[in-house]
DNA sequence: CCCTTGACTTCAAGCGCTTGAGGTATGTCA
DNA sequence: TGACATACCTCAAGCGCTTGAAGTCAAGGG
């Protein structure tokens, strides 16, 4: 039986040390296993794997509370099974809006670097257009704003 | 001369009304004028637009001390503008590259979702093919990871 | 004329980490 | 064998907000 350093953990879920560390120390996961000689953590495989999801939830800026619900109802396995589908898709759905809202900033930084890139070559017209650029992004970022 | 309530900018900025008080205490913006019988913040469209980038900026993770370099070179204007293109073009990779991890994440979600559901409906072959997506996902996003 | 509603104000505390200081154990090389 | 590098440890402080408490001002209704 394999066991894993934090640094695997740490790259293979995405998750710094400190981060492990703090989710640990607030019960979110563990306690972990400590080398007896070195005190440094030992991971197993299942602990990588719970890992994995509150990294992918994290990242969805779900909370540290709703996170531990996580993992309590998959304790309780097929009895919170719904509620857990549920849980998933409902943040799913806040992501996939949070990427189209990334997307439009993205091109208005773009259309903001094609003005300042005009602006360092002194080129005028390239500048008027890159204007006219940014005034047509605008609108929908902010649009995307209200949504 | 019309003026915007901290309300309006902050609906048409995304930043929240904390946030841009705070951005307005630590100096990277205003001060902003007040009315004199409320002392209600009341921005200039000129004001809305700076906050329109930080947000943006804000947004790919730039760190205020970052925001700070960016409004100063704007101040020297085209002295600086290769400066404050690059800065730019720089962040949105980093961004391109979230946005692709972003996506893993939530295939990982949704790949997970469909194996509660699978529970939840007491469906052990459903159960056993979301396994094995799962564990088609799972590669990708550890690789996402080291990139 | 008072009372409520709503948008704002300041100030303080909390959140979820990140960063840094300072120290310990393991492995490698001269 | 001793010195250095590496990877970890704990503890404390800082960051960039968010949330909550407590109060001010302007408009509208009974």
């Amino acid at each position: 039986m394999t066991t894993l350093t934090i640094q695997d953990v740490s790259r293979r879920s995405g998750l710094s040390g400190p981060t492990l560390r703090y989710y640990e120390e607030i019960g979110l996961i563990g306690p972990i296993a400590r080398d007896p000689s070195s005190s440094h953590r030992r991971y197993r495989e299942q602990d990588l794997d719970t890992l994995q999801v509150l990294a992918c939830l994290r990242a969805m800026g779900v909370g540290i509370e709703e996170m531990r619900t996580y993992q309590a109802n998959r304790e309780l396995g097929h009895a919170k099974a719904g509620e857990q589908r549920d849980l998933l898709l409902q943040h799913a759905k806040r992501v996939e809006a949070e990427i189209k809202t990334l997307r439009m900033h993205l091109n208005y930084l773009r259309a903001k670097a094609a003005l300042w890139d005009a602006r360092s070559r002194e080129d005028a017209d390239a500048e008027a257009e890159a204007n006219s650029q940014v005034q047509k992004v605008l609108p929908r970022l902010e649009e995307a704003m209200l949504g």
